[in-house]
DNA sequence: CAAAGCTGTATTATCCATCATACAGGTTCC
DNA sequence: GGAACCTGTATGATGGATAATACAGCTTTG
């Protein structure tokens, strides 16, 4: 008789609570059922509903008053860094916020049967394959694995690699990019992008799979990307085009990015916010973990 | 003395041997380590190791042989519904796959702030909320909570939300959508979403939250919808522009959906591989647990 | 102040995931 | 055939998550 895998009880309350919050059920601000209450209307002892509160409140979302109750934190949820869809980075350099990469793995061999299919390669044939991690203000946010085809990669060292883009030094090569098709996807942190992103295994990510074609329609680059959901999102404007039978949203390309302003001080208000609580709870996670 | 809140090691296990397999370190139709390797390769039980290896095999990504060993499927990883980054689906309905779509929730009150503010409400104006379900096929991939100011959503009926898109009610009511933004990320399934999604709870999916605007500014429809990442995923094909010293990606909008076709069969045969394996075993989680 | 409610903390018992081990049966290879 | 693998299955032991209960200390309310 094979059980079935149920997710710790502590984190389905967790996760019921969480929503609830986030949907605006419990009003920001306003005091949640008691912990006996909430013991009793899910079923499960009181020491379980703690460890559900535990985890709200290690992520800012309630505040605990001791003989009061707990409160949802009415501070706005954390923004994101927000980046446009073509996933460009540059905004976030203009609003002074340091980026920085490390480089973990860097080498050659024989790319893996779909990466050698989405890329267009003959068998056997050789790839660059690296893997990344973008740090903002010192924080992992993104990990990046990419492959490219040999004789692109020879066309630049390993330390170039870790300070320039990418895709700078592929058009640097003499090959020029034009075509790209992305996918974006969401995923569970593995062992190794949680370790290195600073995760819990089993946290959500944001995937994006970029492959970068040249005009001949052999592909350049073949980039896998996951991102860290609460440091990272994509954002679009989009306006109503086609005629009344098949109207659809695209893209504003315009570049009228009204929003651009307001966001950044959205991303400002709520980093001083975030200080103002003392210690970053999402960050000191693990290490509470070790000192136990 | 708390005890750290370790994910259970079976999980640990399937993310690392999952990653492992998706990025292709281990070659399609190889065979992987032995359970007894693998087991003293990351320290646990044999029995751990297989959990792990039932996971993977449920989600039709390793194939078991008795007396042989176990393998990495070779069949295509399962393409999730593609659609592009506009959000429609109507070429979904072209390539011939039914859609549907199910109430789950219907009223009107006060909106949480957070949503209150961006649709740019005043303090106490009430909305309409409801909750659908999408289905293709009969399977559910979309859980989409929308919450409309109520002087527009008293245009239209209950019924009516169920049959037609909501955004073709709100333009029915005489107003005009021009502009809306929006966002994607991820994040895990609660409760409520991971029933109606037909998924575990704590299963990663995507999100997306748009917020439709009239020529005024004020918002006419606010968005959240939680897409199944294996049933879902934004594409877009991207072009270069920009000048030397600013290029960046733009989505194409020309439309030269090339891989349309290839997609689309991709996805029926996955689907035949699916309903191949029998039960759905994800669904019984709950029964089982009431029982005991 | 006193009562009622809340969070913080501790204790003991139970249940389930995991471990270690053993064995049965299939496959591969010599 | 037989040795050496493999997966499938069952066993009892162990540790951690959870349950049930009790109590201390704080806050709010009357």
């Amino acid at each position: 008789m094979k059980s079935a895998v149920e997710p710790l009880k502590a984190r389905r309350i967790y996760l019921l609570l969480r929503d609830r919050i986030v949907a605006g059920e419990l009003p920001p601000g306003g005091r949640l059922p008691g912990e006996p209450a909430l013991a009793t209307e899910h079923a499960v002892s009181r020491v379980t509903v703690r460890r559900a509160l535990d985890l709200l409140e290690k992520e800012g979302l309630v505040q605990r008053k001791a003989g009061s109750g707990t409160f949802v934190h009415d501070t706005r949820a954390v923004r994101p860094i927000v980046a446009d869809l073509s996933n460009v980075l540059s905004h976030l350099i203009d609003m002074g916020r340091s980026t920085d990469v490390k480089l973990l793995s860097f080498g050659y061999g024989i790319p893996p049967e779909s990466i050698a299919e989405s890329l267009g390669l003959k068998p056997g044939e050789r790839v660059q394959r690296s893997v990344r991690v973008r740090l903002i203000d010192g924080e992992p946010f993104s990990y990046l694995t990419t492959h490219v085809p040999e004789w692109i990669g020879l066309t630049y060292s390993e330390a170039e690699l870790a300070a320039r883009p990418l895709l700078e030094l592929i058009e640097r090569s003499g090959v020029t990019t034009e075509r790209a098709t992305q996918a974006i996807n969401a995923t569970l942190a593995g062992p190794e992008a949680a370790a290195a992103l600073d995760l819990e295994i089993g946290s959500p990510l944001l995937t994006l799979t970029r492959i970068v074609y040249e005009p001949s329609g052999r592909g350049v680059e073949h980039l896998h990307a996951l991102y860290r959901p609460d440091r990272y999102s994509f954002h679009m404007d989009l306006v109503r085009t086609g005629n009344d039978g098949e109207r659809r949203w695209s893209p504003a390309l315009g570049w009228p990015r009204t929003t651009e302003k307001a966001e950044r001080k959205k991303a400002d208000k709520s980093k001083t916010d975030k200080s103002k609580l003392g210690e970053k709870p999402t960050r000191s996670t693990r290490a509470i973990k070790q000192r136990s």
